[in-house]
RNA sequence: GCGCCUAUCGUCUAUCGGUUAGGACAUAGGGUUUUCAUCCCUAGAAGCGGGGUUCGACUCCCCGUAGGCGCGCCA
């Protein structure tokens, strides 16, 4: 029988990454199978279920890639099936009716209440726990509504599902799920429990912990493959020391047996290391596009710089980005005049005695160069710093925050060039000024 | 409270009874560099505790401890 895999959100708005990584891992048993990677959409619940969140839910999908085969279920399509198998269970004597707390009456299902219920977890090996401590559960709402257990059961089996990859904190819920499936007559798919992911306290990851949802990772500016490929590690590993991996990797790696079942924690800082991998790694003209973007909606951004000036800034900036968020707040100096200037650097650098004087001079060297050039800038500084017994390094920190506000950035003579000698030696007169005056 | 599950460096993990317990992130130091990032090198850093089983346990079993999950007419 070939694999049947779902992906079963309930669409809230915000798809939690504890959620999008259950999809990752189905996605990836789905394809490694050649098998389908189905979606059902669990709508049930009218209130938060709107079609704004569905859209957010499916937008979230493609921009990681997780393409599904199929038409999408919509469970909340399916009410007439579930109650019919309702029914069905009431029939054949494994569901009763009941009027618990005087509430109307409620459709009860019988949990067997001898012997032991155990199930082999592909992940967690054999789970049992003995019938008597397991009890009835309403699948019938005294409102005529099907409720999860019987509503999940159900469009498990109309889907053909083989495999059920969730987080492990269904492990108890699938002991009622399996007495479903066998009480009509169906034999339960394979199970996979997913470890959750905690954050740095070791509890369940929730929003207080930073960013929780897939769309402000998104914003944030990580890559779909990077945030894919760090959330694919968190609790699955291929062995042999693999952790970069392209897509076409995972899904030929992917097995549920390398599927670790112990809680694993969220840790930002390596996938922020592994986003620079992937950014690194982008084509130019794709980076160049979220560049654009998000120096625009920063407003620094002004269209007639020429392509060329906007492929130079790009090529500096691209190998030290980390995220696409910290593009603004690094590369002002590149669009405006008005760029600012980070106040400890100023401290450190423009503060000292004789810098408005060096800042000058270094202007004046400028303006008399035949060329301004890397080689020209930086023979230049180097003769400066010599001359003044300040060395390299004495010239050219001053002069990086000068011009750029920042005290750390691409290579300063690429800078210098890439701004032009008019620019340049503009800005270092005017801070040159704004020093002596005091505003800087 | 009852039940189920889990337990290797700070973090993610490798190890399927025999290893100097490996890698990555992070950290510290060094090299390269004008800064940052990259790149390279180095260092420190782990088997929760106690019993077993075994010639030999991180690995298997039991107990304890800690944590997580579940115990809804929520999903």
């Amino acid at each position: 029988m070939s694999v049947r895999v779902r992906f079963a959100p309930s669409p809230t708005g915000n798809v939690h990454i504890g959620n999008i990584r259950a999809a990752i891992f189905n996605w990836l048993f789905a394809r490694h199978a050649g098998g389908k990677f189905l979606l059902r959409v669990e709508d049930t619940d009218r209130e938060r279920s709107t079609p704004e969140a569905i859209q957010t839910l499916l937008q979230v999908m493609e921009w990681l890639g997780l393409n599904y085969d199929e038409v999408p279920v919509y469970q909340a399509a399916q009410r007439a099936r579930h109650l019919a198998a309702a029914e069905q269970l009431v029939t054949s004597g494994h569901a009763f009716r009941e009027n618990k707390d005087g509430k109307g009456e409620c459709i009860v299902f019988r949990m067997p209440k001898e012997g032991r219920v155990e199930y082999t977890d592909i992940v967690k090996g054999t789970i049992r726990k003995k019938a008597e401590d397991t009890q009835d559960f309403v699948i019938v709402r005294s409102d005529g509504n099907p409720v999860f257990h019987l509503a999940n059961v159900i469009d498990d089996i109309d889907m053909r599902i083989t495999h059920i990859i969730r987080g492990d904190d269904h492990v108890e819920n699938t002991f009622k799920h399996i007495q479903i499936f066998r009480a009509l007559g169906d034999e339960p798919p394979q199970y996979a429990h997913l470890p959750m992911i905690v954050n740095a306290m070791g509890k369940p990851y929730s929003k207080r912990d930073g960013a929780a949802f897939v769309g402000e990772f998104r914003e944030q500016g990580f890559l779909p493959q990077a945030l894919f490929n760090f959330l694919a590690l968190l609790g699955w590993a291929p062995g042999e020391d693999r952790e970069v991996m392209t897509r076409d990797e995972m899904v030929a790696l992917f097995t549920l047996d390398r599927c670790k079942s112990s809680a694993a924690r969220f840790d930002l800082k390596k996938l922020i290391w592994m986003n620079g991998e992937y950014i690194r790694q982008t084509p130019a003209a794709v980076f160049r596009a979220e560049f654009e973007a998000r120096v625009k909606a920063d407003g620094y951004w002004h269209t007639d710089l020429p392509a060329a000036e906007v492929d130079g800034i790009v090529a500096l900036v691209q190998p030290r980005t980390k995220f696409y968020s910290e593009i603004p707040g690094n590369c002002a100096y590149f669009f405006t005049e008005e760029y600012p200037f980070d106040a400890k650097s100023v401290e450190k650098r423009l503060k000292p005695a004789g810098v408005p004087e060096l800042l000058e001079a270094v202007a004046q060297r400028f303006e008399a160069l035949p060329a301004f050039d890397h080689a020209a800038t930086e023979a230049a500084l180097r003769a400066m710093g010599d001359e003044r017994g300040a060395g390299l390094g004495g010239m050219v920190h001053p002069v990086r925050v000068a011009v750029s506000g920042l005290s750390d950035g691409p290579g300063l003579f690429e800078m210098l060039t890439l701004l032009g000698r008019p620019r340049v030696c503009a800005r270092l007169r005017r801070a040159a000024a704004r020093l002596r005056e005091g505003t800087l």
